[in-house]
DNA sequence: GTGGTCTAGACCACC
DNA sequence: GTGGTCTAGACCACT
């Protein structure tokens, strides 16, 4: 799976790279039980440092969305993802509420608006790497 | 305009007040030509540094969604707001693209999500200071 | 002579007006001796508080291209206009300087740019009122 | 590369710094990809705040004329620099206009003008320190 | 009174 | 170490 990273971004590294793992997940290119790259083998294929890899290995062990074994490496959760808690709508809601008010000021329509996460919807249901 | 802020949110303080304000617009609560509190008097109201609103003043000014006039102040940009430019748009995608990877992770439906979205949209057009 | 003001400028009201006032002169739209509106009028006529025109006439004086008398009013200074001081080269070649330097980055060429100081010196000596 | 500040000047402080910069790039001093030193350095150097500094890195930021990379810091844009708009032509025209006005005013020739450009971009060209 | 600028000092997240 | 954010308090130019 190929990830690109954006150094100029507000987007810290870490983030990015959880970011680029759930969505190979969501695509189906990392499925349940599939092995990750050790933290030092990716920090050497980004050319990052090792902490940045760390914390973001950490983080998604700590969503649920990986699992991290002494011998056997870094793994996709093969018991299965974490589900759609109040508390992750709440969030979801509060990341989308300005996203769609800027949208609105700017004139966009809902059905616009709409068909732009449709196509990203239909994006990870294909699963290829296309942007 | 109610504003409430976050102060344990991991958004700054200086965007959550630009986003609110861009809400603001987005309900028709704020028009074109309305005046903004001065700096010293919002942050006084906000409990906050004159800078932060400053700051956040500075980004709405730079993006296109107020003017700061010699004579009358800060006031809604009475000439019309920025469009969709396919920058907005890249921007926008990519600020998406994380929150349905996630959701798609979830197990959340596509339809499920949209329903929010939809929700939101309507909740900018009736205007109403509704959470 | 017509007067535009932009309120967003950086440029202090009382400098544009400044400026434009020199500019007219530049044009031969204004001619020693000619007079200039009062404080009072102008200030109206420019929707501008008076302390700013004051502010304007005052620099003017200062400088040399205007006269203020109690009786006669204000009028363009009769008796010739400043000169070119080692001051005044100095603080020209420092205002150039920054314009210079970004075009440069920007990669506009020597010969154009010169061409736009041309249009602008035909454009004073034409005196019209045209851009 | 020296830089020197002029705190009497009316040109705000962020602004000089700007300048420099922009005049380092022009003289070929600063190539894309250069590093910059980082906020605290230069503002102890200058004997100036940090948020000073800052100021004017996140306005070359904004320009495009630096990146504020998070792995090698500041950085001059090694992507190239902003181009030749529409808009800067409008805002070099206006910049211009005042300075050419006056100069008229004061009787200097167009020929003599164009020479003190030639010789600043002579000075951009040859990239020397000097003044 | 306004916004614009600057300082000094602090905490934080990130790398 | 870096930049990002925030605070508190100050001065200035402009309107």
């Amino acid at each position: 799976m190929i990830m690109t990273l954006d150094f100029q971004s507000d987007f810290p590294i870490y983030k990015q790279i959880r970011n680029q793992i759930i969505e190979g997940i969501a695509k189906g290119l990392l499925k349940p039980g599939d092995p990750l790259p050790s933290v030092r083998m990716l920090a050497q294929d980004l050319s990052v440092n090792m902490h940045t890899i760390n914390k973001a290995y950490q983080l998604l062990k700590q969503e649920g969305f990986i699992q991290i074994h002494r011998q056997r490496g870094v793994v996709i959760n093969p018991d299965g993802f974490p589900k759609i808690t109040d508390d992750y709508l709440a969030i979801l809601q509060e990341s989308l509420r300005p996203l769609i008010g800027e949208s609105v000021c700017r004139g966009m329509k809902e059905e616009a608006f709409l068909d732009r996460c449709r196509k990203l919807f239909q994006q990870m249901e294909k699963g290829g790497e296309g942007q």
